[in-house]
DNA sequence: CGCCTCGTTGATCTCGATCAATGTGGGTGG
DNA sequence: CCACCCACATTGATCGAGATCAACGAGGCG
């Protein structure tokens, strides 16, 4: 028997591919194509055709939305496993950017559609995933609307701890956890709905209350993970 | 033929029940019932065992989520034929509340998901559905996290004037359009990230600057469409 | 080595929050 | 029918968190 082209994918059974036998497997993957995507590369700009549709396997992309003007706001964030694009729309409603090196595996959206509505597995799932992002999205929205600096950048911080995937996460179980962050300032701002300078003082101000360390630009260590809960309210 | 009990129902053509034929919408409106809610009055509260879901028929209800210490943020609004409640989850993860007197129809949350589950169709549209709210409510997240107060305020009112279901709307086409808002200003800020003080200041100066006027308190009438398209950005 | 991007830090400003007083309209009971 | 009340809205005065403007520092790459 020959190897399956989907036998190595890393996210094979977490996707929505994975309720497909290998045979409806093969036939969606005729269809599909694999391809990198480097850090800050634009998938799709909002507004576009909204061509594709497909998965993330490695890496992290995010979602975001500006105002004629420039004011920029992320508005999601894709991990492995999630859908990316827009099934059933016309336009992609937002920007799709890959905020490190990215795998992904896509389709052209109409055939994709088609797959997902001849396998009513694959479709209850989409429901599922679809349902679990507007709760994560909801919650956001508190944070966005309601939180000081401080909430939202250490709320930010518990965020990364819990997601190992995300970024080279070096998590040491007990004591000091340390890890890199997958986002620079100016993407920590967006996400946060803040500046880069508020988000560097907020950083420094949690350094400086022997919060957290900052060892390197992009590495942040978490030495008192009740206090940085505390502040995150 | 005996009157079909859910013959009058306002919402059946756009409710995910729209799919079902007679004999399917008989064996499901036996575990649903009808009810009506009082304008403030809550359906569920955000941690709460997520016993039911339903549609809007009548009226407007509001998602809510907040933090410990009592600050508020609205992330979602339910119209008739939309969703009420959480599929597939063991918790609400949000507080519902009827911001009108308002008419719902309710089953309990296992038995809805089995409908859901055996009418291909029914699933379709909940997926097309909450697809469309995720939009919807990322959209909304610009709005919180970049917008200034005054771009919340006049994009509020722009998106009142579009969705006549909402309130009395008694919008005469052409020139000024007046209507009444279906929330209170603690309401309208709960909704825009900001506090009753701004709301109401900006909505002055909104109508000092012609653009809107103000002849009672719960209604307005828009003076200046394009300025007012303007001030939203 | 020097550039260039990214991050930090400082000074100041401003928008919206907060605190406080006043206005208003609808409902109730005398 | 009117007077009062009470919740809601408006308006004013002040404060402060976060934005903005500006300068400086530090690491990475040609």
């Amino acid at each position: 028997m020959m190897n399956h082209p989907c036998a190595d994918c890393a996210v094979r059974s977490r996707a929505l591919c994975g309720s497909l036998d290998d045979a409806q497997l093969l036939s969606l993957h005729r269809i599909g194509r694999r391809r990198r995507l480097a850090r800050d590369e634009i998938l799709l700009l909002a507004g576009m055709d909204a061509a594709i549709c497909g998965n993330v396997i490695t890496g992290v992309l995010q979602l975001s939305a500006s105002t004629p003007d420039g004011r920029e706001q992320t508005v999601g964030t894709l991990y492995p496993a999630d859908l990316i694009g827009r099934p059933y729309a016309a336009e992609t409603p937002f920007t799709i950017r890959a905020i490190c090196d990215s795998e992904i595996c896509t389709f052209p959206r109409y055939p994709f559609e088609q797959v997902v509505e001849q396998h009513v597995d694959m479709e209850r799932q989409l429901l599922r995933q679809t349902l679990a992002a507007l709760d994560d999205t909801r919650a956001q929205m508190l944070t966005l609307g309601r939180r000081t600096a401080v909430e939202k950048v250490a709320g930010f911080l518990l965020d990364m701890v819990g997601r190992p995937e995300t970024g080279c996460s070096r998590a040491s179980e007990e004591g000091p956890i340390t890890f890199d962050l997958p986002l620079s300032r100016g993407q920590i701002a967006d996400l946060l709905g803040l500046t880069i300078e508020t988000v560097s003082r907020q950083l420094t101000r949690l350094k400086i209350a022997n919060i957290i360390a900052l060892p390197g630009v992009r590495s942040v260590t978490i030495r008192n993970q009740a206090a940085l809960r505390q502040a995150a309210g």
